[in-house]
DNA sequence: GGTTGCGGCTGACGAATGTCACGGTTGTCG
DNA sequence: CGACAACCGTGACATTCGTCAGCCGCAACC
């Protein structure tokens, strides 16, 4: 009995690299793939995969949105997150998503197959060394220091963030220096990068 | 007669799925893998190929620099720079660099193994769209501002800029506000985001 | 030789940023 | 209930950042 396999992957080279590669196992059928978290959601609800196996940072939705979507409206294929870097938030989010295996784009080629296969036979897989990782590095940030620093990374000015988020300029001010002090960094462009690292924004 | 190439790319899944569909390639032959420039530049003196496939964006020292390095050293190996992103300050260094072919991640799998034949044949390949953005966009900074913008993409503040560059503080503000005058942005966040995506830190 | 233009460099000054002390609301626990 | 802790929100104040006017050296050009 083969394994229905639907993939997604903003990078068309990639994607077609990964493509040829799962279709080369004969256990598993490529039945389609996609470029952004929209097709990729549509992919899912037309072809009824066993697995999805999707990128992270897509244009459009996340594959952690789509795979948020698919467990809200009880779908049945089980999610198979390949990502770039090994940022933690990403992985808490992913697990609260219901996403049964998550793979870094560090590791061999074969990891991905072998995860594909464990998680269609009901395993839930994580990379372990990034398991230990993601626990002592819970996100310290409140809400609303998230929605700030989320903008000043773009560059937005003070009045300006305060506007979007209908504050005072000052409060803004206010929790982007909570923001700087817990994080323990210089200024919004440190606090910024670091969150990002740690996928926190 | 086979071609043989030497391939870098610093996601080991990636690499593993570029090989493997290259090797699929009768007239392909994939000689040797490399994660970091350092191996790559290793690779290739050792195993002479014809061509070396490279990310720009890895470990260590770049695509760019070990292109460079072989062009420097008169060996005969022709490279093929296959990046993520469009940014049109790569593709300038990569041609002052002696580079025979450049292909965007975002292209079809196809192009890869089409550029490599290409290539080896001799010809010069670019991707069309990418090229035209490169004329129209040259770098607009002088050297010291592109210096003082790099720190401050980091986060750094201007004190400690000047004091490693060996400047007043002064002068470090004004080469970070004709910076961003140039570059008609509104602060120092917004001018090292233009400036990263046009490929010219 | 004059002058025109460009890049490196600087200090002065207004504007934006970061810090601090504080009040209001909500939820939890003894 | 009262005490406590956590988060949201604000204005005042010191520090940092961005802009401006200007000086120097150098190369191009008539």
């Amino acid at each position: 009995m083969t394994i229905s396999v639907v993939l997604a992957e903003d990078q068309g080279m990639v994607l077609g690299a990964f493509a040829a590669l799962l279709r080369l196992e004969p256990d598993l059928d490529v039945v389609a793939t996609a470029t952004d978290g929209h097709k990729a959601l549509a992919a899912v609800l037309e072809h009824d995969p066993d697995v999805l196996v999707t990128d992270v940072e897509m244009p459009g939705i996340s594959g952690l949105d789509v795979a948020a979507a698919l467990r809200r409206d009880g779908h049945r294929a089980r999610v198979v997150i390949v990502t770039t870097f090994a940022r933690s938030g990403y992985l808490r989010r992913a697990m609260d998503s219901g996403v049964a295996g998550y793979v870094l784009k560090d590791a061999p080629i074969d990891q991905l197959v072998g995860v594909v296969r464990r998680v269609h036979a009901g395993e839930r897989v994580v990379d372990p060394q990034l398991a230990m990782a993601a626990w002592d590095s819970a996100d310290p940030m409140t809400d609303r220091e998230r929605d700030v620093l989320r903008l000043a990374a773009d560059g937005l000015p003070n009045g300006e963030i305060a506007a979007r988020l209908h504050l005072a300029e000052g409060t803004v001010r206010n929790y982007l220096s909570t923001a700087i002090t817990k994080l323990g960094v210089r200024n919004r462009i440190e606090a910024a990068r670091l969150a990002r690292d740690r996928g926190w924004l």
